[in-house]
DNA sequence: TCGCTAACATAACGAACGGTATATAATGCC
DNA sequence: GGCATTATATACCGTTCGTTATGTTAGCGA
């Protein structure tokens, strides 16, 4: 258990800081970094404003604490892809990760951080720069783990590790844009199936 | 040349219709529509605020005429890229056509339909719904072309068409994302070269 | 019980937003 | 030369934005 919050001085705390990070993840999950106000952000997360200043910062520092939620749970599907045994599965279990992330009933759609990368203002800068400078290292590991493979025999020789991780990652971003288009989980399926069909190695 | 401006009573107009739709649209695409604040517009276009109004009716009014200018010039590939001789042939005009309309030295980077579907709030809505609408058309052209490549002989005869266009669809918006994000054209050059190398079919 | 501390609720802050009212200047028509 | 018409320039509208000052309430240690 990480370490919570206990001031032991003072009045306690009547929400659960948890609980309002989760909602509050909701509201810049479905609006965008920009799009959700104050107003939206502490209707869902049922605090007040300086509640909400006394426990995050600000509204770019909760964001940062929402994003780190977002990626240490919504995201998780991409670390265990890589101990996939081969190349292959590593894609698969990518893609079809990301048709369960993207297209959950009971959730947003679409991926926060192509929602936040490729939106939008001025104010959202410092905010698009954050979440460009995360995905490094994201693909960093991909990179690697298809090295990886291709000196297990998994991947053809003459393949580009590079290319091939720009060209999956693309793939994940545009099912993420058609995702949060309104595309359903049949047609995204439908994507994964014909991606996987022309995957190289095994 | 389309119906112009002649009104031929009252003050004329001191600037160019065109020429400040075309500096309005720089504006949308490199800010997104909720980005892009007529303070930037009218500065971008070197007319004040009533002018806009006058001309354009008001921002969202603005932002159609400007997403029809981007799709007359910007999109001219895709429709170009459906006169190729092959299925191969049309995805390869398709991907680096997209290489050169988003990685233009002079000009945003990104695809201003990807931006303006993804992005963002509230008023955002009608924008969002409006932008997808559009893309529908274009999906469809694609989904004809590819069928008629399998009577054709140029794709093998069990494959799944409504698949095959959302996969190449998604690459090209994922290419757009990273485009936005800072991908170099040699960066998306090694992903449409990953992508051509597998696909299937001449 | 009395402070000390910190979270609560209310209300307001200045700035920026999209959109206009008003007054002035420039054209064509009679 | 008026007159109608339309574009221009300035200044402002009401609203919403993110953020905070202010006063009150609740728990802990003394």
């Amino acid at each position: 258990m990480l370490a919570s919050n206990t001031p032991t001085k003072g009045r306690p705390r009547e929400f659960d800081v948890d609980v309002a990070l989760t909602a509050a993840l909701r509201v810049f999950w479905s609006k965008g970094y920009e799009g959700a106000s104050l107003t939206d952000l502490t209707e869902a997360m049922g605090i007040t404003r300086p509640s909400l200043y006394a426990a995050f910062g600000n509204k770019e520092a909760l964001f940062r604490r929402a994003l780190d939620l977002y990626e240490r749970e919504k995201l998780e599907y991409t670390r265990r892809a890589l101990d996939a045994p081969t190349a292959k599965g590593v894609a698969e279990r990518m893609l079809y990760g990301a048709i369960d992330a993207q297209c959950s009933e009971c959730e947003p759609k679409g991926c926060l951080g192509v929602i936040s990368a490729v939106a939008c203002g001025a104010e959202a800068d410092a905010i698009r720069e954050h979440v460009i400078a995360r995905r490094v290292s994201s693909r960093n590991a991909l990179v690697e783990r298809l090295e990886q493979a291709k000196q297990d025999g998994d991947l053809p020789a003459e393949i580009d590790i590079d290319g091939l991780t720009g060209y999956l990652f693309a793939i994940l971003q545009g099912m993420a844009v058609q995702a949060g288009a309104g595309a359903t989980r049949e047609d995204l399926e439908k994507v994964v199936k014909t991606g996987l069909s022309m995957w190289p190695g095994r």
